[in-house]
DNA sequence: GCACGGCGTGGGAGCGCTCCCAACGGCGAC
DNA sequence: GTCGCCGTTGGGAGCGCTCCCACGCCGTGC
């Protein structure tokens, strides 16, 4: 039952000027006990704790933040266009991992949406602007001029995804897309698949292009632009792209799709064209979504450690804001192959 | 390019003080004219500007709140325990169009979770400390001690879903869950459609209830224990269900999922009776979510208008922080039936 | 015995903005 | 011609906090 006693603040709130008047000691010792308490003997760090818990008071952040300069937030900003990650299960992930660890390192995180042009320009302002202390990223897409102007900046940024053009002056947190590809692709070659068939994410972003590249790898010599297709991430791309695989003539035992969407868009196509899966048509996805569990049969796929990685942004970003570290750095995270029914 | 005039802040950024300097007029002047130039002569106005873009000047928004009380920002609280909400696709599209709604009100977008109790005390802590001017709320579950806590406080609050216990304290924007349930339940009855059993979900939840009830208003006096399944929204818990009315022997030619994710189990679990969608039993979901178009036979199911529902929310908040509303107002939005192939 | 360093503390000086009041000038009304 | 009103402007007074410097006090080293 706070705020009985006399108060002088105008606001009503109780501010640390009338903790300091209770607790029978100055501003700057309650200022510096809510701090950390270095500097402050314990029996008055109890003292001002006991005037805090009498007169509900609770710090005021805009002052705090006004004085010191920090605001003690992180953004989040989905410069995601899109579909593929907004509506994807592991944004909710992703948000919930970065408050929890923020929330344990005294901060708070603010998430922000960046779709439109104009919504890019705003956001530069807006993260420049002094709302927040550091920012984590997504950007799917090479966004050139955002990533220039933080950059510039120089507020601390990490980004989820291999920032494509700007590897070396940002730091970033990324799956290892090639090595998992990789892993999957010659999983259904051991499987005794002779041709394995491809649809692709989009190659201007980083895991579109990675995932191709663990493909080709591994097929190697045995490599056929007419096993290739493209899609963009989503169920309905993949089916098209299986319709056109099928389209060409050319035939093939197994499928490597880069997202379990477009396996799931694929494995509908497939079915359609009397094809059997896993009989006639190894299909393998990538993300372990929850779709790989829903569809008839469940997708051979690749787990992503997203909340490792998210975990591991924090812990950059972190370094970054108290000048632990110092240079650029870069985190590559492995995968792991999840054997389903689908191949 | 900004900032090659001669400067006084000690932070290094411009503050209004350069500004005004530069503009020739007083502190006062600037701070009227960068806050809708009421009182501030056109030539004035346009003077300010210049020295703004000379300058690169952006307000501090520390500063601007410790003046002013306000912050311009509003919280999207997501007191999810699980994952309903978090992890559904819709949860992307309410940042979204909050965030789009807000900006276009000249306000920010704060989104937090609180999981476990500790969170949801830490929330209260946060949202009565005067970090946001307001907040939207999802609350699946009845959350007393936060909602009363945030009642207390004044914070104006919009509560998106039906707050079970507090429908009258506080402003809500909900969804007739009751109204669509009776037109999909009354659509399989219309299909010729005899018996027809439910997949619930959770009875603590606004919608789980509501959903349920419309069901049972439709069914009447033709209401049969037995045909009456729980779950807790997903798909596993679909399946489980079907398994749980199948085993009790009792038979039905329609079943009614209270959402869409339970219909996708309720499918798996069908098919694997030997049991055909729709011929032997006609197969309904609810939130037309994109696990509808998902799995074969495409669910026919109930479309709610979140992307309404947010964007009346948003005008609900805004009137109670302008003061336009000063009492709790509630709002409840139809659905709308979309037919496909599963019944 | 005395100088010195460091811990604990008090309080002045802002941080950059908004709010408000006083002052100024021009204009219509009487 | 004078009065009063309103639109416009300047600038003082904070908003509630952190930062930093100065001051006392105690313990240590010689």
């Amino acid at each position: 039952m706070p705020a009985h006693h006399p108060v002088s603040s105008p606001s009503g709130r109780p501010t640390i000027e009338d903790v300091a008047r209770l607790a029978g000691v100055s501003r700057g010792t309650v200022s510096r006990a809510i701090n950390g308490g270095r500097h402050v003997r314990p029996a008055v760090m109890a003292e001002v704790q006991r005037a805090i818990d009498i007169l509900g008071y609770s710090v005021n952040p805009a002052a705090r933040s006004l004085a010191s300069g920090r605001t003690g937030s992180v953004a989040f900003v989905l410069s995601e266009r899109q579909e593929h990650l907004f509506e994807d299960p592991n944004f909710g992930l992703f948000v919930r991992v970065f408050s929890r660890e923020l929330r344990r390192r005294g901060r708070h995180l603010l998430v922000t949406a960046a779709e439109g042009k104009d919504e890019e320009l705003f956001l530069g302002d807006y993260l420049t602007g002094g709302h927040v202390d550091g920012a984590l990223l997504t950007l799917p897409h090479a966004r050139e001029p955002l990533l220039e102007r933080l950059r510039a900046s120089g507020l601390p940024v990490v980004v989820l995804g291999e920032p494509l053009g700007h590897q070396e002056a940002l730091s970033w947190v990324a799956i290892d897309d090639e090595g998992a590809a990789e892993e999957i692709v010659r999983y259904l070659a051991a499987k005794g698949r002779s041709s394995i068939a491809t649809i692709t994410g989009p190659l201007n972003t980083s895991s579109g292009r990675r995932r191709y590249e663990g493909y080709r790898r591994v097929v190697g010599r045995r490599y056929r632009k007419d096993l290739v297709a493209h899609g963009d991430w989503s169920s309905h791309s993949g089916r098209a792209a299986t319709e056109q695989l099928l389209a060409r003539g050319t035939t093939f035992d197994a499928l490597f799709c880069a997202s379990d969407r477009m396996a799931v868009g694929a494995i509908a196509a497939l079915r359609e064209a009397g094809l059997g899966v896993p009989d006639d048509v190894a299909v393998a996805g990538f993300d372990d979504s929850v779709a790989a569990t829903m569809v008839e049969p469940a997708l051979t796929t690749v787990r992503i450690p997203f909340e490792e990685s998210a975990m591991e942004a924090v812990r950059i970003l972190e370094g970054l804001l108290d000048k632990t570290i110092t240079e650029p750095r870069r985190v590559l995270l492995p995968s792991k192959l999840v054997v389903r029914d689908s191949a």
